[in-house]
DNA sequence: CAACTGACCGACCGGTCAGTCAATTAGTGG
DNA sequence: CCACTAATTGACTGACCGGTCGGTCAGTTG
């Protein structure tokens, strides 16, 4: 029963949930039985326990990444672009992970949280650029850079109309026209 | 010297700035030399100020599109779709308004605000859908409520990651691509 | 001028929240 | 069984915040 992973599980969901400035402390300690003194025992503070949250999310979150990952080996880029693509709706879709998505976009648009794990949010995004670059290298007729940056905002913007649409979104189909979209734009 | 307006341009500046919740009435007060009692007075609490504030700001944003809706008569398809994209880029990049975009993410990622203002929010959207599907229903290839969905979706995560960079987006090269790709879907 | 209105003020209150700390308990090696 | 450390508790503090309230005053209206 290790209390520290408890805190930091209760502590995802509600402030994916409530929001962060919406859940004190004694929220989280009375979800995951647990003292406020033991909270500030293994946090520094408050924003200390949002950044461990955060870093153990997106630790989660990546791993449906990784298992897909082992398949990518010599494949046309055509296949590899798709196959990219078809993991990141996939993610997406993952019930479990759409609180930790929620509470992602929450920390995006909040400027003080922003800020606060700036560093964090900058070398996620450096790594998905650097992962559609290195596919769209290959293909002349891309602007590998700008489709990059272009196919993470599209994503992105997809994600969170999927995330907050309360009645069920039309995202298989989306992810179909997306996928052709960019094909036929790829010359692919 | 009307003091209700003051107090709602220094709220809508605050709350986009720091957030909603990191915004205590007092700080508004200070900004527009009032004092909290008159804020009361205005308005019945908090929350019906955050109400008033994101309908004066809805209505801000709007008149942009509104001055270039007149030109749209006798248009082929085609310069239709690509106006309507453009005056939507257009009115991203007014530097006035950058701070009124990104408060609106805030709400829109915030559960409590969020829910708070789901009546605005839907009918915004519904709004934005039905002026994409009439421009798509002239084009045969299109499945226009699909692919309005994917276009909204698509503009808001370019929206997004362009208001929350801070170094310089290429955004007016990725509304190129942009444009060029959905033209290319539609087969225009 | 007297009665009335409503914008406006700022002290104040009830409550909440992050964070502290002295005290208790559990665990561990000798 | 003891001594020492780490885990754990919850009462407590002080700051802050949303909201209230008694009251002032400039400007009507009759």
């Amino acid at each position: 029963m290790d209390k520290k992973q408890q805190i930091m599980d209760v502590a995802i969901e509600l402030f994916a949930k409530r929001g962060y400035e919406n859940t004190p402390i004694s929220a989280i300690c009375k979800h995951s039985n647990v003292s406020k003194g033991l909270a500030f025992h293994h946090f520094e503070n408050k924003e200390g326990l949002l950044r461990e949250v955060f870093l153990r999310m997106a630790q989660i979150i990546e791993e449906v990444g990784d298992n897909v990952d082992l398949v990518n080996e010599e494949l046309s880029t055509k296949e590899r672009f798709v196959s990219h693509l078809e993991k990141i709706f996939l993610s997406m879709t993952c019930a479990e992970h759409k609180l930790y998505y929620q509470f992602d976009f929450q920390v995006l648009c909040q400027p003080a949280l922003r800020t606060l794990l700036k560093d964090l949010f900058d070398e996620r995004y450096q790594l998905m650029l650097e992962s559609f670059q290195s596919i769209l290298n290959d293909i002349p007729s891309a602007d590998s850079l700008v489709d990059s940056h272009m196919l993470i905002a599209e994503l992105d913007g997809i994600a969170l109309n999927y995330l907050f649409a309360e009645d069920e979104y039309p995202l298989t189909k989306i992810k179909q026209r997306f996928i052709k979209k960019h094909l036929l734009l790829l010359g692919l």
